[in-house]
DNA sequence: TTGAAAGCGCTAACAT
DNA sequence: ATGTTAGCGCTTTCAA
């Protein structure tokens, strides 16, 4: 059987409380006692068994994060800094995946497998804003991403918008103005989709460029291989364009693919620019220039809102959004030729 | 307060046993009473407390996967396997970067945060063979990776030596003599780069090719910027070589992009080869030819034999090792120009 | 087929 | 500075 606190107070010869001081790091214990207690835990190998300390205490130290999937590069990386930020504060990630589907979304926010983490980060993908009522959730909840605004929750995200029509201005400064935009998805107002071409077409409008439907692409998923077929597709429509926004990284990566397959050069015949700024956008031929849209900073945000939820300072505070810090990374892909 | 299964058997009018059988899917439960359970549950919100009942029944359905990082393209996609697997088994995944340090490595394996799981899955990169006692610990463990063989636990891992000679004899068969490999570690025996390393000198000495030290190069973390940084110094040194063996992808890509920069073209005057089978190696220009090592086998398997484990119907049955099988995915970066 | 009661290992309130 | 004790919500004998 496992080596509990009673078996450790019997070897040290002390109350379990005293035990349970020493684990917890509490004050006022004489060092010949600590030191007593501890030779005990070493000797019997004793472990604390969280699951009681949880139901005890009301906390797991567990939070959970709920992404569509890790072959889309971007929650990976993001992942990667949610499950970074939580260690600092001694948090442990639990990781459910979704692809992206509306009804696994919905199932897993009522879900008991999530039940486990005082709090979970939810980064849908098929939910929409007439779902935001499902994110009424009796555990504390931080949404992440741009596909329910106005939600009865905290919210961390990034400047879509804004990052768009910078990136689209910053092709405009390099001196283009047939500007293709690859991984639209009609009729979307909000979602990234939506919210990117926005910004796209806010760029184009103050800058007096017409905007013209054809050189805009859909896409359905953002893969690589998606955003090479839109190229592949627009290219046999013999639409003229001497640049291509991909609404992330990995369609413009996919895009500038197709391109150079076609005999075109970029950034001589077309500039490219992306999305995410994931690390593989510096290793391609050419870099690819890209928008940081301050992931690092929304899962920080993100992972020390929903602690603060869940130390219920205010429990009662109306949702709050956070939006993250943005900025132009420019590489080979949109040099001057 | 929370809802438990007293309040929800109060209003369905039985006894807490009732409940929970219903919950717990016990058969022999009239309809009716069933019914008058399900009701109350949805009326009062109820949600079980998992903590609860890992204390009580000493199984939480949580597994830990422990991995260096996911900037690391081949762990996002092994995690992204070993949860869709999990996830089948209706198991959760938590998960824990250890960066490939050794000394975090080791912490990981008595940390108290990893307790919550009822088994670990365990992908090491810094510690090695001399630290397989560490590896006995009072938990289910099972070893992924090259780093330990022969370790006290279950070990899933793939063919790597068998798989490193298989790439290197598809670039011989289709013409190349002088085959540089990008990511070598000098010295090592055990150990992804080490093994593969062996596979391809099998594969040279089978060819009656000699071996040429002055054409491997050395890099110490597998990046994209160490493959390219690696592949800049060695045509730096003016050696001459037909083929690249990059003993991962993200190494291959970025030696690939290395070379296109200084104007030699893939694969007409270098072919590349890689190792894992990434999403992103179908994208890259020219694509990349590499080997798919199993991931999604070695996920499943792992998972498997991590439950077989837990569920402890051969507790002291001895460690087995398994080995995934491996394919040849032939695509430009190799093809015979 | 359902009920009663014990207790998993821990924390926290209270006592000393 | 340390000890005593109740009880978190659930599963699980054992009884009925």
């Amino acid at each position: 059987m496992a080596v509990t606190l009673h078996d450790v107070a019997r070897v040290a010869g002390v109350s379990i409380k005293t035990v349970s001081n020493v684990i917890n790091n509490f004050e006022h214990i004489r060092p010949a006692t600590r030191a007593k207690v501890l030779l005990a835990i070493d000797e019997l190998g004793y472990r604390p068994n969280l699951s009681a300390r949880s139901l005890r205490s009301g906390r797991s130290g567990v939070i959970g994060l709920v992404v569509p999937e890790f072959s889309l590069s971007y929650f990976a990386e993001l992942a990667d800094a949610v499950i970074k930020a939580a260690e600092r504060h001694g948090q442990v990630v639990q990781i459910e995946q979704t692809n992206g589907d509306r009804a696994r979304e919905l199932e897993v926010l009522s879900s008991p497998r999530i039940q486990f983490s005082d709090g979970v980060l939810f980064s849908p993908l098929g939910m929409s804003n007439d779902d935001a009522d499902a994110l009424t959730v009796p555990y504390p909840l931080v949404l992440l991403g741009e596909r329910i605004f106005g939600g009865p929750v905290d919210h961390v995200t990034m400047r879509n918008v804004e990052a768009a029509r910078a990136a689209t201005e910053h092709l405009i400064a390099t001196g283009r103005r047939r500007i293709a935009v690859v991984g639209a998805h009609e009729g979307e107002i909000i979602g990234s989709a939506g919210l990117r071409l926005r910004g796209y077409r806010e760029a184009l409008e103050a800058a007096g460029i017409p905007f013209d439907p054809d050189i805009i692409v859909n896409t359905t998923l953002w893969h690589r291989s998606n955003g090479a077929t839109a190229m592949r597709e627009l290219l046999a429509t013999g639409a003229q364009f001497d640049a291509v926004f991909g609404l992330n990284d990995t369609l413009a990566l996919g895009a500038m693919r197709a391109l150079q397959e076609a005999g075109l050069r970029v950034p001589h015949d077309v500039a490219v620019i992306g999305f995410d700024d994931l690390d593989e956008a510096r290793y391609s031929l050419p870099t690819l220039t890209t928008v940081d849209p301050g992931r690092t900073e929304i899962a920080e945000t993100a992972v020390r809102v929903l602690l603060e939820r869940i130390q219920g300072a205010q429990p009662d505070a109306a949702p709050v959004e956070y939006l993250a810090n943005f900025s132009i990374v420019e590489r080979e892909s949109t040099a001057i030729s």
